[in-house]
DNA sequence: GCCC
DNA sequence: CAGTACG
DNA sequence: GGGCCGCTACTG
């Protein structure tokens, strides 16, 4: 390897295959290396050791579908190399070094590893000090990060039917090159901007990256859009942008042009026509044409009551309402729905992580006293380690998995619960189940 | 909206 | 049954 | 052009 080993560790996060595998017919696609994709220009070695075949498999797709050439050995045409962590990169350099014998010995001056500059920033990061911080290397900087939901709440169905390989872990890679094109990326910070998950389940190192809100301004209107065409009943467009934003999250650079983007999975032409205007006026005229639309304006607001989803708010609509208060004079409301309105600001209100973990405890204790045995988890965003809660998950199992279900025959409740000594209400949702999973 |  | 919420 | 999460669960 002739070109200096200026390396600096880059973060770089798989693009999704999300839908790829609910294809009805599984054509097979071949992706031509796009010329202008992220990795366009890049000559690649991937570090085998201590990489799963299958994910290994993956890493060379994805790095072909956008751009970049992979090369099996390492060779002079080799401007970058992947490694799953510094030390399976260590002893892949050690090996070649062996393998020079014969020839001159360079300097190792130029090969200086600068491996993760941020690294110690991930250190603070986690906010259950309960875990353990487990660590499949003893390098510190540790390169491996693992990570199997995505930032926003729970979307099985884009990640379902899994082949055991989520296809959304993050690997940093390191590069070897002065040459890349995207070499101002290295520089930037990967502070982490938001709450860690912490998947207690497998042991998640606690190290997890994740990527800044580089993009902030584009997924934000984004999000908007998600919640404009949920309201408006347009589930699918309201999907895609909420695909696009889970993709556009991952990107570890800020996008400056719509070439970046070229053949990123949930990002047509639409959407990248979309980025282009944001990031040329800041602003997207579709998002204002519909904030300034009272229709859009009223039927987003009553969807946002809980209980209250596309068909009725339009309903409401109809009927000439155009306010909550209007809609409080309404009895044609459902119970939930009016509980929904009526507690509208309560449920807003996120609640504190330890909050929920002395509801947990109360749970626990009453559960205990009902059902001697009876094992109550609670789930959701607070499972997963969040900050702060939305509402409240609880699944109530036994371990004599006698029944699933209650006596009254309902084994699901979705309702209301208040901190004790206040009125504030949040949502919690409670279900009985035979299956502990 | 995206992707066959 | 339609509508809705959930994960 | 046509599918797009669920042999979902629940409510009214």
């Amino acid at each position: 390897m002739h070109c200096t080993l200026r390396t600096s560790a880059r973060p770089f996060i798989e693009a999704t295959n999300e839908e790829s595998n609910r294809r009805k017919m599984a054509s097979k696609k071949k992706p031509k290396g796009d010329p202008h994709g992220m990795f366009a220009g890049m000559v690649v070695f991937l570090v085998p050791r201590g990489v799963q075949a299958r994910r290994f498999h993956i890493w060379k797709e994805r790095l072909v579908q956008m751009g970049a050439v992979v090369e099996e050995r390492l060779s002079k045409r080799v401007t970058h190399v992947f490694a799953m962590h510094s030390d399976a990169l260590h002893q892949q350099l050690d090996t070649e070094q062996d393998c020079l014998k014969s020839g001159e010995l360079l300097s190792e001056d130029g090969y200086a590893l600068k491996l993760d500059p941020q690294g110690e920033h991930t250190h603070e990061k986690s906010l259950d000090p309960g875990l353990t911080n487990q660590s499949t290397s003893s390098d510190p900087q540790q390169l491996i990060n693992k990570k199997r939901k995505l930032s926003t709440e729970d979307t099985k169905n884009v990640n379902h039917e899994g082949d055991g390989d989520d296809g959304r872990e993050k690997v940093i890679f390191s590069s070897t090159s002065t040459a890349s094109s995207h070499g101002k990326v290295d520089s930037l910070s990967y502070r982490n901007t938001r709450p860690q998950h912490i998947d207690a389940e497998n042991e998640m190192s606690s190290l997890s990256y994740c990527p800044p809100d580089l993009n902030k301004k584009i997924t934000e209107i984004f999000g908007k859009l998600v919640n404009i065409y949920r309201a408006l009943g347009e589930d699918r467009r309201s999907f895609s942008y909420y695909k696009a934003i889970a993709v556009i999250e991952k990107l570890p650079f800020k996008i400056e042009s719509a070439d970046q983007i070229n053949n990123l999975p949930s990002i047509g032409k639409s959407m990248k026509d979309h980025i282009q205007e944001i990031i040329t006026n800041g602003k997207l005229s579709k998002l204002e044409h519909f904030e300034t639309d009272e229709k859009v304006r009223t039927i987003s607001l009553f969807g946002e009551v809980w209980g209250i989803g596309p068909s009725t708010a339009l309903k409401l609509y109809e009927k000439g309402h155009r306010s909550l208060d209007d809609l409080r004079i309404d009895d044609s409301l459902t119970n939930a729905q009016k509980l929904g309105l009526k507690y509208f600001d309560d449920i807003r209100q996120r609640i504190p992580r330890h909050e929920v973990q002395e509801m947990d405890c109360i749970l626990q204790k009453v559960g205990e006293d009902v059902l001697s045995g009876v094992v109550i988890i609670c789930g959701g965003s607070y499972r997963r380690g969040k900050a702060s809660c939305g509402d409240i998950d609880i699944i109530i199992t036994h371990p004599d998995g006698k029944r699933q279900g209650t006596d009254s025959g309902v084994d699901t409740y979705f309702g209301f619960c208040t901190y004790p000594g206040r009125e504030l209400r949040h949502r919690i949702d409670l279900k009985v189940t035979n299956v502990t999973s």
